[in-house]
RNA sequence: GCCGGGAUGGCGAAAUCGGUAGACGCAGCGGAUUCAAAAUCCGCCGCCGCAAGGUGUGAGGGUUCGAGUCCCUCUCCCGGCACCA
């Protein structure tokens, strides 16, 4: 056996053994429990990056901790390989997306390989390949049929130099990043996927997902808003408007509705369009609301503005006439594109009636105040529920009765009633772009829209395709676009759109279980492997990826393809790797960032930053504080300089240790260092006891039974107290603290005493063999090796897991803390069964309960078994 | 703007049901070993204080014998906002 440490070829080995016995390899196996455990799949961007080693290294540990407690593990990977980058690398590099995505996905692989992740790869696969889109495709025809997929108008960023649709992340300020030119809505026709027609359901099942954190459930919920309100229509006519009709809102607030000064209207909206014909300094408000981007947080965050139309429409309880402004801050896209403002109980109507000089009419009291004056000026919106005032015969009513009231009297004058609305909007899946899935429709000019047939699935995408950022270029490929149209056979032009790539990954988890099928999307044996039992990834992706997910699997489950509604049990969303910036600052205030690599950082002698200098230069540069690492930052690691330096067990136990899974992990180059000094000491315990301490062992084991000195026995209490800490925390997800009862657990070994040879050799190889199996989840490599080199029994990846010795946790005496007044002041020692009342005289005794009493006597005394005792005077 | 989350030593963090704040590690300081260095080992290490002691979990208030943990108000930072993935 190596004296040294050498992770190189440690590592290697280990590897080697797991590939030649297929070790990773999985098929359905009635007689264990099962356990999908899944990371969610990397966009190959080219190398590998930090954020995805701590995603996998987290999947990696749930995947060999659930082995070795007995299940049926699956661990698939692939590729999300459709999607932007490729397009942006081909226009930088002239390289085609299929031949930069195949490379990166080389690359990336053996680097996940070299990781040693206890992956099966017999199910690999990658969704640009036709026999992975094929099925998407597929189910989009089966869908459409259904009426679960269909085609309307949706608003988009067009780049008007350019001619292109953009991206929201390619809208900067409002500008085109690459042509600067000044973006435009502009609706086009789009598949939409219904969605909304699982609204409920997506919402409902929420409850029982005990496995998710609860913020994600929420941010779903929120998402998808469900709210209980009324639809008010505000008729108009033609003496207000030049037709007739009416003009319906949606509120929550109905009980408001007679303090409405006003109802503002979408830049978009019919009746804005119609008064915007005779009236130029509209319709040129109008052109200016459709200039800049449609992300909400830009829409949202942007100063309200607004115009007069001129029009007027009818309050539908008072019979009052009230203006009609467009607002640009009331959005087409949502609901009715219109809405009933009450500036004195809303805070957007507020600031847009005070900066307009719009009335304000209170009609709430809070029931607080109930003889505060209702005409005083308004500072602020009051947005809570209340008690009705100025409202005429709902006067004193209060929230729920007020809706009631004035929803029954709108329903009988036909202006309105009471409906659910949500905020989800349905899915626009369609893409006008070249590296994604082709949406399998044909236009005919007689026929329609048309799906194409089953039998002429798959329609591939052209591999090999000059992108230049301008326009789509499928539209420019008539070998492309030009077929026949599959119902009457003349010739029609096939969409080439292609779908969103969030469609590819609302799926992917459910192929895993048959990746290798021909012959049909999913088959039987993804009802044994779904739903997925722990689910792996980023926190950004809380809301959309994983709901767009459920909905998926709802979708597939109505078309009979597999059992379940739920795809993911248990959620873990991982925290962000960030780390220190360094920069220096330009000509133009520009700043140059530099990698922290680059860098020495110079201290006090406390330890405190001081400042930081170019190692090259040796002059300062500016401390940038701590953010996520990036390329735009510079401050990324490169995991391979890591995994060369170090090994891969080094880089996964410093990820593991530095933060739990769901925090933010900022990187530090000493604390890899403490990880590998760390392992270092592991195996040089391996070591000795494989070469030294095994031979003391006597020829049958008696720790169950024989009395070990005392010094041992407290060693072998820490440890088997460490394992009982390690397997509590491996229950909730939290691997730092086990990796500290870990280092404890070598503490502890390396500390005891060697006088009696035999006694030390037998707690020495228990606690090994703890540690070894506490660590084989976390570096599997180093706890292979040394599992196999000290001579323990079969393969660690099949190892039992073990359990504490309530024998060995056992002690007789304890200390407790002694608190006066709440304050630490001293402790006794107590035996662990001793009664309360001699606790608290033992307490009372004590040196310094009676220095802090002062000789007053105690009022009350609060014992905590096994804790504290805590003497108020 | 809206929704969600976070804040504990010089740093990453721990504290299971409201019960010893800072486990474990990093950095730092002192020592041993060494011709020297690296590596390794031993010790110290929240802040103020010579000490006794006081004080301390983003800020302010509250509940409690006892609050990092529960309640109220506020500040700052991070994630998402439907075409980044």
């Amino acid at each position: 056996m190596q004296d040294k440490y050498t992770p190189a070829t440690v590592e290697a080995a280990a590897q080697q053994h797991w590939e030649s016995t297929q070790a990773f390899r999985v098929t359905e196996d009635a007689n264990k429990p099962k356990y999908y455990c899944l990371s969610m799949f990397p966009y190959p961007s080219g190398k590998l990056h930090m954020g995805h080693v701590r995603n996998y290294t987290i999947g990696d540990v749930l995947a060999r901790y659930h082995r070795m407690r007995g299940y049926n593990v699956l661990q698939p990977m692939g590729w999300d390989a459709f999607g932007m980058p490729a397009e942006n690398a081909a226009i930088q590099n002239n390289v085609p997306p299929a031949k930069w995505t195949y490379a990166n996905i080389d690359y990336m692989k053996g680097q996940l390989k070299r990781l040693g992740f206890a992956i099966d790869w017999s199910r690999e696969l990658a969704t640009c390949k036709p026999d992975y889109y094929r099925w998407e495709q597929w189910l989009f025809t089966r869908l459409y049929k259904k009426g679960l997929i269909y085609k309307r108008l949706g608003t988009v960023n067009w780049d008007p130099v350019d001619e292109t649709v953009l991206a929201n992340e390619q809208v900067i300020d409002g500008k085109g990043w690459r042509s600067g030119a000044v973006i435009e809505k502009r609706e086009i026709p789009m598949y939409y996927m219904k969605i909304t027609a699982y609204a409920d359901e997506l919402l409902d099942a929420l409850d029982g997902l005990s496995g998710w954190p609860e913020q994600v459930k929420l941010m779903q919920k929120n998402w998808i808003g469900r709210s209980e309100g009324v639809e008010i229509h505000f008729p108009y006519d033609l003496s207000t408007v030049g037709s007739s009709g009416v003009l319906k809102v949606f509120t929550t607030r109905a009980d408001t509705l007679l303090g409405a000064t006003y109802v503002a209207v979408a830049a978009e909206h019919p009746l804005t369009l119609q008064a915007a014909k005779n009236n130029p300094e509209l319709a040129s408000f109008v052109e200016e609301c459709r200039h800049g981007g449609v992300a909400e947080a830009d829409l949202a965050t942007m100063e309200k503005k607004g115009m007069p139309t001129g029009l007027r429409v009818v309050h539908p309880i008072t019979g009052e006439y009230l203006p009609v402004w467009v607002a640009n801050y009331v959005l087409m896209g949502y609901g009715e594109g219109a809405v009933m403002a009450v500036p004195a109980h809303d805070e957007r109507d507020f600031a847009f009636a005070t900066k307009y000089r719009l009335p304000i009419q209170m009609v709430v009291r809070s029931t607080r105040d109930a003889y505060a004056d209702t005409s005083a000026p308004w500072q602020d919106a009051y947005a809570e529920h209340g008690r009705l005032v100025n409202s005429g015969k709902y006067d004193g009513l209060h929230f729920p009765d007020a809706v009631d009231a004035i929803s029954a009297d709108l329903q009988a004058k036909g202006l309105g009633m009471k409906r659910t609305q949500y905020r989800l909007r349905d899915w626009g899946i369609s893409r006008q772009r070249y590296w994604g899935c082709p949406i399998p429709m044909i236009h005919c000019d007689d026929c329609g829209d048309v799906a194409v047939p089953d039998e002429q699935l798959p329609v591939v995408l052209p591999e090999n395709v000059e992108v230049t950022g301008r326009g789509s270029p499928l539209a420019k490929m008539p070998e492309f676009y030009q077929c026949s149209c599959p119902s009457c056979g003349k010739p029609a032009r096939r969409e080439t759109d292609t779908m969103d790539t969030f469609v590819e990954s609302s799926w992917y988890f459910l192929r895993y279980a048959c990746a290798d099928n021909a012959t049909g999307m999913v088959d039987s044996r993804v009802n044994y492997w779904a739903p997925v039992d722990q689910y792996i990834g980023g926190i950004e992706h809380a809301i959309l990826h994983l709901l767009y997910s459920r909905f998926f699997t709802r979708a597939m489950r109505d078309e009979g393809m597999v059992n379940v509604s739920e795809p993911f049990t248990n959620l873990l969303t991982q925290g962000m790797v960030v780390a220190d910036t360094y920069y220096r600052e330009a000509a133009g205030g520009k700043k140059d960032w530099i990698n922290p690599a680059d860098v020495q950082v110079e201290r006090d002698d406390k330890g405190r930053l001081v400042g930081a200098k170019l190692i090259a230069d040796g002059q300062p540069v500016v401390i940038g504080g701590t953010e996520k690492m990036s390329k735009s930052k510079n401050n990324g690691v490169d995991p391979q300089a890591l995994v060369e330096r170090y090994g891969a067990d080094t880089a996964r136990l410093f990820i593991i240790f530095a933060a739990p899974p769901d925090q933010q992990l900022e990187w530090s180059d000493s604390g890899v260092e403490g990880a590998y000094r760390f392992l270092r000491r592991v195996w040089s315990f391996g070591h000795a006891f494989a070469t030294e301490y095994k031979a003391a062992l006597p020829a049958s084991r008696s720790l169950a039974s024989a009395k070990l000195p005392e010094s041992l026995a407290a060693v072998r209490r820490e440890i088997h107290t460490c394992l009982k800490q390690a397997n509590y925390d491996f229950g909730k997800h939290q691997f730092n603290t086990v990796v500290s009862a870990a280092m404890k657990i070598l503490n502890a070994l390396e500390k005891a005493a060697r006088d009696n040879a035999a006694a030390h050799a037998e707690v020495a190889e228990e606690g090994l063999s703890i540690l070894l199996r506490l660590l084989a989840p976390i570096t599997p490599h180093v706890a292979h090796a040394l599992w196999t080199q000290c001579s323990f029994a079969g393969d660690l990846l099949q190892a039992a897991w073990p359990e504490p010795s309530e024998s060995a946790l056992k002690q007789d005496e304890i200390e407790l803390v002694v608190q006066v007044n709440g304050k630490l002041r001293g402790s006794v020692k107590v035996a662990a069964d001793a009664p309360t009342a001699q606790i608290e005289a033992l307490a009372l005794a004590s040196e310094a309960a009676v220095k802090f009493m002062e000789g007053k006597p105690p009022r009350k005394v609060v014992v905590v078994p096994g804790r504290l005792v805590n003497i108020v005077v």
